[in-house]
RNA sequence: GGAGGGGUACUCAAGCGGUCAACGAGAGCAGACUGUAAAUCUGCCGGCUAUGCCUUCGUAGGUUCGAAUCCUACCCCCUCCA
């Protein structure tokens, strides 16, 4: 059986730095601790963390002990991660509520009976000075700037605080009092998840064998297909969208970066991603419909098949067949100029913007297009269309 | 502690007394073409009760008919020296 194991944790992964005691670890029989880390500074759940709740449930689903660990404590400072720039620290009421969201989220996926949760403030909101100066103590400023995005930073003199160094060796201490077996995170969390291995051998007298053994999965691009996917960018799928608009999001991904997504969200295996990538190469296969497959699947995930077709439907009949989508609300409205009444029912942000959107004949009225500001709505409903999918629907009073 | 450089819109980055809601690039949005793909072309890209008005160039004052541009104080970042 740990054989199998073994597999079913390798598939998909970056790399797995300490594979030669993974597999000791589980031949030992005895269920590991999995730690795996979540920074609550986004509430939503997107489907570039599900790439991670996905090899968890699969540890899961083996008999191991899941530890979802909420960062509560070092998201006050801020993972100094990939970023250029110092990040702002969060408060810790901000955190708590974040940290709700994240546990209503994640068991869309995970087992919650079989997961536990836990917050590092427990063990970090009462470390001493000495303590803490006892951890850090351990680690020096140059291998601190080997790390590449502090050289960057340090060579092209912006700013890295001193806290941003204790980030990591912070959540490194998380995994000596987890005794974490195993550690799981995006690949651009390698340092961090290193400084947990690091740690745990000093606290051990170098004893190779309590080490955490780290896995990194690769990082999904978000929809702009070049940035790594992230609430901050705007450029993901929540788990909590609808099934419409994961959909709608899938089928505007470019077509480079729905293979990329075939490849890391789709439950497809390698040989017959091949053989779709060679017929959509010769023409026998248009990209689009593939496209819809995926989007087919994963808001099945999420929600249901049923949803998906819907999701899939009523895309196709809005944008195949030119169709108004079949749940728009109805709004009441007094007779207001026409960039006031986009404002007001939300399609546009600012009168400015609809009076430029009309301009630009972005407007469409029970499907004509009206591109005077001026024009006036009389007593009736009407349908309005702004862009490509924004719709709503009006009744105009009086 | 001393000397110098710098903070401009989502990002980068010009401007350094009026013609500046602020050059240019990227991102974004809309239109055309499509497959809500890519590429390409075109336009837009602070707000409003809209041919005018209001707010914006680190913060607060000041000089001036007029300031992103000059002066003063403050805050923040960076470099070199200690």
């Amino acid at each position: 059986m740990p054989i199998k194991s073994i597999d079913i944790i390798k598939k998909g992964t970056d790399e797995i730095i300490g594979e030669d005691l993974l597999i000791k670890k589980l031949n030992s029989g005895k269920p590991l601790v999995i730690k795996a880390g979540f920074d609550p500074t986004a509430p939503d759940l997107h489907l570039g963390h599900t790439i991670l709740l996905n090899k968890l449930k699969q540890f899961q689903d083996l008999g191991h002990k899941i530890i979802f660990l909420i960062g509560d404590f070092t998201a006050t400072i801020g993972d100094p991660t990939g970023k250029t720039e110092l990040r702002p620290s969060l408060s810790m009421e901000q955190v708590a509520e974040n940290a709700e969201t994240y546990k209503s989220q994640v068991f869309k996926l995970l087992d919650a009976k079989k997961t536990l949760i836990k917050f590092n403030s427990e063990w970090l909101s009462n470390l001493s000075a000495a303590d803490l100066i006892e951890i850090i103590g351990s680690y020096s400023v140059a291998r601190m700037l080997e790390r590449d995005d502090f050289k960057k930073r340090f060579k092209s003199n912006k700013n890295i605080s001193i806290k941003e160094f204790i980030y990591p060796i912070l959540q490194g201490y998380d995994s000596v009092v987890l005794n974490a077996d195993v550690e799981i995170g995006g690949t651009d969390q390698k340092f961090n998840l290193l400084m947990g291995r690091y740690l745990q051998s000093i606290k051990n007298e170098n004893n190779e064998d309590v080490k955490q053994v780290v896995i990194t999965l690769p990082l999904l691009e978000g929809l702009d297909g070049v940035k790594k996917m992230s609430k901050s960018l705007s450029n993901y799928i929540a788990i909590d969208d609808l099934p419409s608009e994961i959909f709608g999001k899938i089928m505007s991904i470019s077509d480079d970066l729905m293979w990329r997504y075939y490849e890391l969200l789709s439950e497809i295996d390698h040989k017959e991603l091949g053989k779709l990538k060679k017929a959509s190469n010769e023409n026998k296969l248009n990209p689009r419909d593939l496209k819809m497959d995926l989007g087919v699947e994963i808001v099945s995930k999420f929600y249901s098949l049923e949803e998906a077709k819907k999701a899939k439907d009523e895309f196709k009949s809005i944008f195949q067949q030119n169709k108004i989508p079949e749940n728009i609300e109805t709004i009441d409205v007094d007779p207001m100029p026409l960039p006031n009444l986009l404002k007001h029912v939300g399609l546009a942000p600012s009168t400015s913007e609809a009076r430029r959107l009309i301009g630009q004949k972005a407007l469409k009225i029970d499907d004509h297009v009206v591109d005077s500001i001026d024009y006036e709505l009389k007593k009736g409903s009407y349908i309005l269309k702004l862009g490509k999918k924004k719709f709503a629907q009006v009744n105009v009073k009086k």
